[in-house]
Order: structure tokens, then sequence, then C-alpha cells
DNA sequence: CCAAAATGATCC
DNA sequence: GATCATTTTGGG
């Protein structure tokens, strides 16, 4: 038999029988690896490649549910895609191993049908306890006398005298059923539409790839619910995804309004009991929906019928290290394999999915209203040439006095800066050398609340420094650039009567404190609200009437492909933040290029325009979505290796019409948690198979234990 | 000269 | 990913 193991191996290897052993594809086994055991999946019938003397036995069959054949054929697509050793990518779709030991039993109690009550002795509590198992399921002793207010010692007595009956069951925690019979909310007729859209999409049971389009506040997830209302009355499981920093308290109380109890969620804040018994709960069909980040995306669903992805455009759904991959795109993939509709829902569609719109490949819904009449706020930009702020502060005139105005009314504003910490880079006022980061190419960034001097790529912290490394000068620095910790300090200053609060992705603040904060400020005890993008996806709140921009245009600099699109994609979706309810809202970004095709496009609110321009240039230029790219990072602790790699490399390069190959360079993020990276990126065609060329091309790469290979399909960074 | 540490091959 | 054999390094 054919055995993948979840280790990074190039392939599956086969593995004996013995006799009495039956082995069926997709069951989970132990097999010996040289001195140890190994938790495997079979795979299929064995190649013959290895002599049979050689072949070791399969240790044991686990009792644990099979893995879906949907599932499997999903593991190896997404390793030949992603040019992955397949067991890396069985890693990911068997993240809980614990939850493929048997589970734990326990004791529960029925009444025992055979016992003669009328010569024993009924007490008011024993008959209590029948009473409370009548025509119920069979209870643990400790449910059972809670239920029944007795002693646990009376539901012992009763058993031992026969009157109740023992049996063993494996645990199991019951998880509550999302219930899609619910009355909903009352929809607009347009997401009346949309929605049935999607139901129809459901019912019909095949594969299907759907882009639900709508501005902010549209109701987007209102019209999706309808569909994972379909997919539970026809007794099929629904997987939602989000980006990890969108599955907020406030999407679950949504999800609980319509379906009366929260759905089961996945995420990397799972406790290992979480994990097990809600991987568990998924495989036995036992739980209806589950919301998550990407890597809910390899759960061992059981009769998956829908999958969304929310916020489609979102990058945190690509995987940059490991196996990387993009987990909108394998999705999709994965709909298409087990048979079931996948929804993409935005309001600012990836260029891709609105290429895939127009080609055919997927359908689309659009919502174009604001749900419930209010208007999407007026944006403006704030040109900072004009209206520059003063020395060492970074907010403008024109946002001063819209915050004056806002505070004023009563309403929130809301200062958005997509930098961490107090100032991104601190410099030494005596040499001019800034502090920085002793395993990266980067700035160490000060985080003046907790003392610490952060590298924001690798996690490495230092105390604040005292002398200057370069020039020995004591307590000589100076803070460059604004920060939400600066910004913060800034606006306490302007406004010394305000309430003012930072909302920040930092290790700082855990889930609780996060969750307190977005509740203090629904209930308006916050004034000037300060955030980083957490800031801004996956909440409404309803006093909000002013966002401001502090800095647009810190995403168009780097010459990243996607610089324009992501930039417009975040800044609408932040300004999307202000005055969703009856109070009209506005958003001023200040941008020192106002004249910048993202600058105008949201300023006339004309998304459209702006996607047909940037298709355009991409198209131009032979960028996906029209070509293809794939990019190959080189890295290692010493240079001179990894650039003998790199020659060897760029020695073997295909040269064919139509396909591009730029590099070696030197990576945009050139050393990285200590090691040095070099770039190449290979362009094609869109029809271009990418995978065989990389195949031939580094085959015969030999690579130092030291240096690394990474290839990424598709990548979206370019750092 | 030895021993710890880094590197590389192999696992069916 | 883990293990074991082999090579490198570095300290005396």
């Amino acid at each position: 038999m054919r055995i993948l193991l979840p280790l990074p191996l190039a392939d599956a290897y086969d593995y004996s029988v013995p006799e009495g052993l039956s082995v069926a594809p997709g069951q989970f086994v132990i097999v010996p690896l040289g001195k140890r055991e190994t938790l495997g999946v079979v795979w299929g019938d064995g190649t013959g490649c290895i002599a049979a003397a050689k072949l070791r036995d399969v240790i044991e069959v686990l009792p644990a549910l099979p893995m879906a054949d949907a599932l499997r054929r999903f593991v190896d697509w997404v390793a030949a895609y992603t040019l992955s050793p397949p067991g890396a990518v069985l890693r990911m779709a068997m993240s809980t191993p614990s939850a493929l030991e048997a589970p734990r039993s326990e004791l529960v109690y029925r009444p025992a049908g055979e016992a003669d009550s009328d010569t024993l002795k009924l007490t008011a509590a024993r008959r209590r306890v029948l009473a409370a198992l009548k025509d119920g399921p069979a209870m643990s002793a400790s449910e059972l006398a809670h239920l029944a207010g007795v002693g646990a010692s009376v539901i012992k007595t009763m058993a031992s005298a026969g009157l109740l009956e023992a049996i063993e069951r494996p645990m199991r925690r019951t998880f509550p059923q999302p219930d899609g019979a619910r009355e909903g909310p009352t929809l607009s007729p347009e997401q009346k539409t949309a929605a049935e859209g999607l139901i129809d999409k459901v019912q019909a049971h095949a594969f299907s790839a759907t882009l639900l389009d709508g501005v902010p506040g549209a109701g987007k997830t209102e019209v999706y619910f309808e569909a994972i209302a379909a997919c539970l009355a026809a007794g099929r499981q629904a997987l939602v995804l989000l980006p990890e920093i969108a599955l907020t308290a406030q999407w679950l109380k949504r999800f609980e309004d319509r379906f009366g109890c929260t759905p089961a969620a996945w995420h990397s804040g799972l406790t290992s009991l979480e994990r097990r018994e809600t991987w568990r709960a998924i495989a036995e069909g036992r739980i209806g929906v589950v919301v998550g980040a990407r890597s809910a995306l390899f759960l061992p669903f059981q009769n998956l019928g829908l999958i969304v992805v929310d916020e489609e455009h979102d990058t945190s759904f690509k995987q940059e290290d490991g196996v990387c991959y993009n987990a909108r795109d394998m999705a999709v993939v994965r709909a298409r394999l087990v048979g079931a509709p996948v929804v993409l829902a935005s309001a600012t569609p990836s260029l891709e999915s609105v290429l895939n719109v127009t080609s055919g490949r997927y359908g689309a819904l659009h919502l174009p209203a604001r749900h419930g009449g209010s208007q999407l706020a007026a944006i403006s930009a704030v040109d900072l040439k004009r209206h520059a702020p003063t020395r060492d502060r970074w907010l403008s005139p024109p946002v001063l006095e819209a915050m004056k105005q806002t505070l004023a009314a009563g309403e929130q504003t809301l200062l958005f800066l997509n930098r961490r910490g107090y100032a991104p880079i601190t410099l030494c006022r005596s040499c001019g050398k800034g502090i920085e980061c002793p395993q990266c190419s980067a700035w160490l960034v000060e985080h003046r609340f907790r003392r610490q001097l952060v590298c924001h790529h690798c996690g490495y912290t230092e105390p604040p420094a005292l002398k200057c490394r370069s020039c020995g000068v004591e307590d000589n620095f100076v803070a460059c650039g604004p920060g939400v910790e600066r910004l913060a300090e800034e606006a306490r200053e302007f406004f010394p009567e305000a309430r003012v609060e930072l909302f920040t992705s930092d290790s700082l603040m855990n889930r609780e404190e996060a969750t307190a904060a977005v509740e203090r400020m629904e209930n308006g005890d916050i004034d000037i609200l300060i955030g980083t993008q957490m800031a801004a996806k996956g909440h409404h709140f309803p006093k909000l009437t002013l966002v401001a921009v502090v800095d647009a245009d810190l995403g168009l600099n780097g010459g990243d492909l996607r610089a324009a699109e992501r930039t417009f994609q975040l800044l609408y979706q932040v300004a999307g933040r202000a005055g969703r309810h009856e109070r009209p809202g506005r958003a001023l970004i200040q941008t020192h290029a106002p004249e910048h095709p993202v600058m105008q496009a949201l300023v006339a609110n004309d998304r459209d325009r702006f996607v047909s321009a940037e298709l355009a240039g991409r198209s131009g230029a032979g960028m996906p979505p029209y070509g293809r790219l794939a990019s190959l990072i080189v890295s290692g602790p010493d240079p001179a290796a990894v650039d003998n790699v790199c020659a060897a490399i760029a020695r073997r390069a295909p040269h064919q019409p139509g396909v591009t190959v730029l590099g070696p360079s030197v990576a945009p993020m050139s050393l990285l948690r200590g090691r040095h990276r070099r770039r190449f990126l290979l362009k094609t065609g869109r029809d271009t198979a990418v995978q065989p060329l990389l195949h031939a091309w580094l085959e015969q790469i030999g690579l130092p234990g030291s240096v690394r290979l990474q290839i990424d399909i598709d990548p979206y960074s370019f750092l």
C-alpha cells in the first residue's frame, strides 16, 4: 500500500500489509519510519518501485474516520500546483493528530428495562432521576445528578440496584446547531435577488464560482447567510473563510442573530482540546457551519456543500511560508473537487476575480445600494503639499478642523495609520545612523508603551538603546516619522478633553482586550480611535462619522505590482467605516499625490474606472491576472553560498518564447531572520503551465544544506 | 589530538 | 521532521 506521511518527503512510501489487517484508501495508519513510528494516510495501491523484501509492515489502523477521497485529491492538487512535497500539504490537513486517537469514553446511564420497579423502593429522588431520563438520551452521572437535583451517590446505588443501566460511550463535545429555518432579517429587493441566486447554486449541488460584489454596508453578509441557510437545509456543511482579523465578535454576533448560535470557529487561538473536538465533529458531520482563517480550508468536512470566502481580495489569504498558497484560489479548487458552489465576497474584488467574471469563468452578483438607505462616506483628499502639518506633527489643519467638528457633534473619529509602534525609525542625532535589526535589513521600531525596540519582520526585541551602536554617543536619539502611538500622543495634545484610544494588532492586545475596546467604541466611550488595519476590518461603529487616513501614500511606494490595487482596496474599506447608519460620514485622505489615480478614483468614488485602468495597465505589461508570475527566493546565512546557487539557477534558466526570467536580484528584504536573500521572477503568458517548466529547470540544482530555495506560484508580496 | 558542532543522506 | 553517519571546526 502507498502511504503518504505528513513530512516534507518527495513522495509517498510503499508499505506491506500484514496478514489479518485490512487497509483501505484514506485510512489513518501508523507505520515505521527508520527508528520511529509515524502517522500516515493510505494513499492508494503500492507502486512496486521498491523491492518487496524491503517493504515494512503497517503497524496499526487507527479507528478514526478515513480521509475523504475529495480531500486526498485536494492535497495532491495543491502539492502539484505549489510544487510542494505532498506530505507537506498533508501536514496541513492533519494539523490535529490527537483527533485521530480513540476518543476517551465516559459512562452514561439509561433506565434498565427489565428492572422490576414494584419490588424496589422508589424514593422521590429515584423517581426524579427516572423522570429526567424518560424518553431522553442517556446521560452521564454528573449531568443526571444535576438535572434531577440529587446527589451522585443516588445514581450509583440505582445502578448497582439494577434500576439504571450504565453504557460506555465516547466522550464528545456537543456543538450547537445553527438553525437556518429561523426568521432572517428583512432583505432589500437587491439583496433578495442576490440571495436567491446563491440559493439556486447551493441547491444545484454542483461546482460553481460566484463573485458577490457590493459596496461596504450593502449587506453582503446577510446575502451569503441565506446561502448558508439553504446549505444547512440541504443537510450539508458550510465553510466561511475570513481574514483572521475580520473574525470579530461583531461578525459572530451577526451570525448568532441569524442562526441562533455562534458557528464553530477555526483559528490559531484555539486550545488543543478545542481543536481536537472541533476537528472530530467536522469529520463526523456534527458541525454545520465552520468559520475560520485560511487553515480551515484543509479541515476534514464530511459533506461540504458551500464555501464562502469573505473579503476575497484580502492578502492575508496568501500564505507566504512553507507551502505558499492562496486560500481564496485553493477554495475554488476544493469546491470544484467536492462539487460545491464557492462564493467570493468583496466590496473591492481582486483583479483576478474581476477578470474571471469578465471571461465567464465566474458568475457575478452585484449589490449596488447601501442597505438601510445611508450613504457612502464622502471621500476627499487633503493635499499635504498645500496643507502641511506643523513640524513633527502628522495631522493637517483640515483634518484637525474636521476632528474638532466631529468632537463637538458628539461623534467619533478614526485615525488610520498602518504603522505600529511610536515611530518607524529611530536615528542617532550625532552620527545620523538608524537603529537596525541585527538579523534583518529593517529598522527597529520603538514601542514606547512596551519600552522596547521591535523588529516587525522577525520579532526580535531589545530594550530601548541608551548608547548609539555606531558612534557611542549617549541618549541622543530622535524618533522619525509617525507610528500609531505617536499619533495618539498628538491627538491627546490637540484634544486634551477627548477620550483617545489605540487599537492595534500588537501582542500587547489580546482578544479580550480588543473585544472590550470594540465595545467601548460601540458604546461611545471613545471619541478618537487610532488604529492600524485591525481597526478597519470587520467592525461597524454607529457613531463613527469621520475617518482620516494619515498617510495614504504608505503602500504606494516600493515598486510592488499590486501597490495601487492594494492601496485602493485598503483605503476604500477604511473610508467605508464612516457613517454607516443614519449619520452621514466623511473620509479625509492625507496624501502627497492627490493626482495619483488611486486618490482620484477614491475621491470620485469610481471604483470601476480605477479597476479598468489598472486592468489595462496589467494587460499591457503582460502581468497578472493576464500573465503568470512565479517567484524563487534563494536564501541562506552565507551570501557567497547563496550567490553560487543563484549562478547555477541562472545558468539553467529556460529560454523559450513567452517566458521571461528576471534575476537574480537582491530581494527587497535582503536580510531576513539572519538569511541573505536573492530572488528570481518567472513571468509567462496566461496559458503557460508554469509547474512543468519550473520542475525541469530546478530539478538538477543541488542545494547545500544551509541554502533554501522557496518557490512561490502567484506571489503577492514582493519582499 | 579529541570532541563538540555542523552538515548531509536516508527513511518505504 | 527525526535520526544517524560523516565532515568540519576549534580549543588545548
